[in-house]
DNA sequence: AGCACGCCGACT
DNA sequence: GTCGGCGTGCTC
C-alpha cells in the first residue's frame, strides 16, 4: 500500500511513501507520519491511499507520532478546499488547522443546516447573551437521549479571552479561544459564537492569510454546526447576508447608544487648538460630577515627524522607509515599524545638529493641552506599546484618572469601563486613511467609543458632511450599511469582488522589482479580459525591515478561479532566490 | 522551504 | 591550492 503525504511546505506533493508491513493497520486519510524527504526527516499528513504509484523507487514510512489519527479525511477536504482559497498548499492549510489542536480529535460532521444569527448588542452585554444563546440550546434539547452540550467562543483578543474565561471559569461546557481555535470548530460543538467578527485581529497576517469569518462558515457549511456572532458594529460581509436573508439579524431590545454629537471645528477659533470649546466645557461638568472622560486621539502618543530646523532634514529609520517617531515616555526616537531606535541626542545627519522640531499631533500633545486647562485634573493616557508580549499587556492597568486620552487601544477597556464624556479629537485622520475600508473602520470604533460612554459622544471634524458622519448623527446605521455596501458594489469589493494581493519582498530591489513585472507581465498576457490586475506598485512603506516589497492586486469574482490561475501563473516564472512571494485575499 | 551540488572569485 | 559566496535543481 501506497501513502500519499504532503509536509509543511510550499510544494503541492503529494510525495509517495511505501506503507511497511507493521504499519498497514495504523494508517488511514488525516494520519501523521515521519519519513525522510530529500536530506531531512519531517513529519507529514497521509492525504490519501492508494495500492500503485508512478514513482519507481519509494523509501518507506518510517514511523508514527500519535497513537490514533490526528485528521480524518473530513479535515483533508477542509484543508483542500482552504488551501484553495487562500492560494496555500495542501500541507501548509493541513498544518495551519491541526497546529493549535488537541491531538487526535479528528473533525465530527452531522448533516445538519447550519442556522447563523446576528446578534446586535453592547460589549457590557456579551457574556449575558452567550448565555442566553446556550440557554436556549439547554431548552431544546432532549435531555435522555443527548450528550451534554458543548460550545466554542471565538474572541479577537486576549483581552476579551481573559475577561470571558473569567466569566465562565468552571464550565468545561464552554471552549474559548481565539483566532486559530477556529479549526476546532466542529459537530461536536452544539454552536460556534463569534465575539466582535468585524475586528481586524481575526485576520492572520501570516500565510496563509486567512479571515477568521470566512474560515468559520466554510468550516459550518461543511460540518454542519450553528453559528451565532454577537457584536456591536457586524461587518459589512455578515449584513450582505442579513439583506440576503442568509442570516438572521437579532438586534438588542435596548439599544440605547447615543446619536453622536459633531463638533464642526470650522466654526471655531481656539488655541491651540486640539480641545474644542464644546468639549472642554463636557469635560469640565464631567469633572465636577467627577466622572471619568475618555479622549480618543488615533495616532500613537507620539510626534509623528521629526525635522531638522536648519536643513529640514527628516529623521528616518536605518532598516525601513518611515520617518521616526519620537516618544517622550521612552525618551528616544523609535521606528513604528522595527525596533530600531536613536537617542534623543541624535544629530542631524546632514549638518550635525541636534536642533530637531517635533510636527504632528500626538496624544502627549493633548495631554499637555488638558493639564493647562484642568490643571487639578488627574490626566492619564494609554496606548499599545510596541512589541508587547500578552502576559505584559494583560498585566497592564490603569491608574486613576479623570481623563483618559488614548488610541483605540482604551477599547480594551470597554467591557469595564464606564465613562461620562467620550469624544474624538481627530476624527478625520479616521476618515482620511488611505484604505477603502477606512469608513468602516472609522464607524466601529466610534459604535465601541460610543457604547462606553453614558451621553453622546462628542466627534471634532471639519468634515460634517462625511457619510458616515450624516447617518451617524441622524442615528440611521441601516442607511450607513447600505451606502457603504453600494460603495463596495459599485468599485467591486468584497463582498461583491474580491481582490487578491500579490506580494515581493527581498532584499534587492532589482530583484524584487523583476520578479514583480515578469508574473505581471504573464497575467495581463494570458487572460487579461477576465481579471482586473494592477501594474507593480511598491507597498505604502517601501522599504520595511531592509526588505523591499512591491504589489500587484487582482480583482476577481471567484476568488478560487483567481488564485488558480495566479498560481499556474507563479509556477512558470523563474524562481529568484530571496524574493518571497505571498497571496493576500482581500487585504 | 531547505539542502546538495557545482561553478567562480578571494584568501592563508 | 582551498574556502565560501550564491545560482540551480530536486525532494516520493
Amino acid at each position: 500500500m501506497i501513502a500519499q503525504v504532503v509536509f509543511d511546505l510550499p510544494l503541492e506533493g503529494p510525495f509517495d511513501y511505501f506503507i511497511p508491513e507493521h504499519l498497514l493497520h495504523h494508517i488511514s486519510v488525516g494520519t501523521r507520519i515521519k519519513a525522510s524527504f530529500g536530506a531531512r526527516s519531517m513529519t507529514g499528513f497521509v492525504v490519501a491511499l492508494s495500492p500503485t504509484s508512478a514513482i519507481p523507487s519509494l523509501k518507506p514510512v518510517l514511523s508514527l507520532p500519535d497513537k490514533s489519527p490526528f485528521l480524518n479525511d473530513l479535515d483533508v477536504d477542509f484543508a483542500r478546499e482552504f488551501s484553495a482559497y487562500y492560494g496555500c498548499t495542501l500541507g501548509e492549510a493541513l498544518f495551519t488547522s491541526s497546529r493549535n489542536r488537541d491531538k487526535g480529535t479528528p473533525s465530527v460532521r452531522l448533516d445538519h443546516t447550519p442556522l447563523l444569527n446576528v446578534y446586535a448588542c453592547k460589549p457590557l452585554e456579551y457574556a449575558q447573551k452567550i448565555k442566553e444563546i446556550i440557554g436556549t440550546y439547554q431548552k431544546s434539547m432532549d435531555s435522555k437521549t443527548h450528550r451534554p452540550l458543548r460550545f466554542l467562543v471565538l474572541v479577537p483578543d486576549v483581552f476579551r479571552l481573559t475577561a470571558l474565561a473569567f466569566i465562565f471559569e468552571g464550565i468545561d461546557s464552554v471552549k474559548i479561544g481565539t483566532r486559530s481555535s477556529v479549526f476546532e470548530s466542529d459537530a461536536r460543538f452544539d454552536a460556534v459564537m463569534m465575539v466582535d467578527e468585524e475586528d481586524p485581529s481575526y485576520k492572520e497576517e501570516q500565510t496563509p492569510m486567512y479571515e477568521t469569518r470566512q474560515v468559520l462558515l466554510m468550516r459550518a457549511q461543511k460540518f454542519g454546526f450553528d453559528v451565532h456572532f454577537i457584536g456591536l458594529s457586524p461587518s459589512l460581509e455578515l449584513m450582505a447576508r442579513v439583506y440576503d436573508n442568509e442570516a438572521k439579524y437579532i438586534a438588542s431590545q435596548r439599544d440605547d447608544i447615543h446619536k453622536p454629537r459633531l463638533v464642526d471645528l470650522t466654526n471655531y477659533k481656539f488655541v491651540p487648538g486640539l480641545i474644542s470649546p464644546p468639549v472642554r466645557d463636557a469635560l469640565e461638568a464631567a469633572l465636577k460630577a467627577g466622572k471619568p472622560s475618555v479622549l480618543v486621539l488615533n495616532r500613537k502618543g507620539l510626534y509623528r515627524l521629526i525635522r531638522c530646523t536648519k536643513c529640514a532634514h527628516i529623521l528616518k529609520c536605518a532598516h525601513c522607509d518611515t520617518s521616526m517617531i519620537y516618544s517622550r515616555a521612552q525618551a528616544k526616537f523609535l521606528c513604528r515599524h522595527c525596533t530600531y531606535t536613536l537617542p534623543p541626542n541624535t544629530l542631524c545627519p546632514q549638518c550635525q545638529l541636534p536642533s530637531w522640531k517635533f510636527m504632528g499631533i500626538g496624544v502627549e500633545q493633548v495631554q499637555t493641552e488638558l493639564k493647562k486647562i484642568f490643571p487639578q485634573a488627574r490626566v492619564a493616557t494609554f496606548e499599545r506599546p510596541m512589541k508587547m508580549t500578552a502576559q505584559k499587556t494583560q498585566g497592564l492597568l490603569l491608574p486613576a484618572f479623570d481623563i483618559l486620552i488614548g488610541t483605540q487601544a482604551v477599547l480594551r477597556f470597554q467591557a469595564t469601563l464606564k465613562a461620562g464624556v467620550a469624544a474624538f479629537i481627530d476624527f478625520d485622520a479616521e476618515l482620511s486613511r488611505l484604505d477603502m475600508r477606512s469608513a468602516f473602520h472609522a464607524f466601529c470604533l466610534e459604535r465601541h467609543i460610543s457604547a462606553m460612554a453614558d451621553q453622546p459622544v462628542f466627534i471634532q471634524t471639519r468634515n460634517p458632511n462625511h457619510y458616515l458622519l450624516k447617518f451617524l448623527s441622524e442615528g440611521k446605521i441601516q442607511e450607513f450599511y447600505k451606502e457603504e455596501l453600494r460603495l463596495r458594489k459599485e468599485f467591486g469589493f468584497s463582498p461583491f469582488k474580491h481582490w487578491v494581493k500579490i506580494s515581493w519582498r527581498g532584499a534587492s530591489q532589482k530583484m524584487v522589482q523583476e520578479a514583480a513585472q515578469e508574473v505581471y507581465n504573464k497575467l495581463t498576457e494570458s487572460l487579461s479580459d477576465k481579471y482586473v490586475v494592477t501594474p507593480p506598485l511598491s507597498d505604502v512603506v517601501e522599504r520595511k525591515r531592509d526588505q523591499f516589497r512591491i504589489n500587484v492586486m487582482v480583482q476577481a469574482f471567484v476568488v478560487k478561479e483567481a488564485v488558480a490561475f495566479i498560481k499556474s501563473v507563479l509556477g512558470t516564472c523563474k524562481r529568484r532566490g530571496r524574493v518571497i512571494v505571498t497571496l493576500n485575499i482581500d487585504p
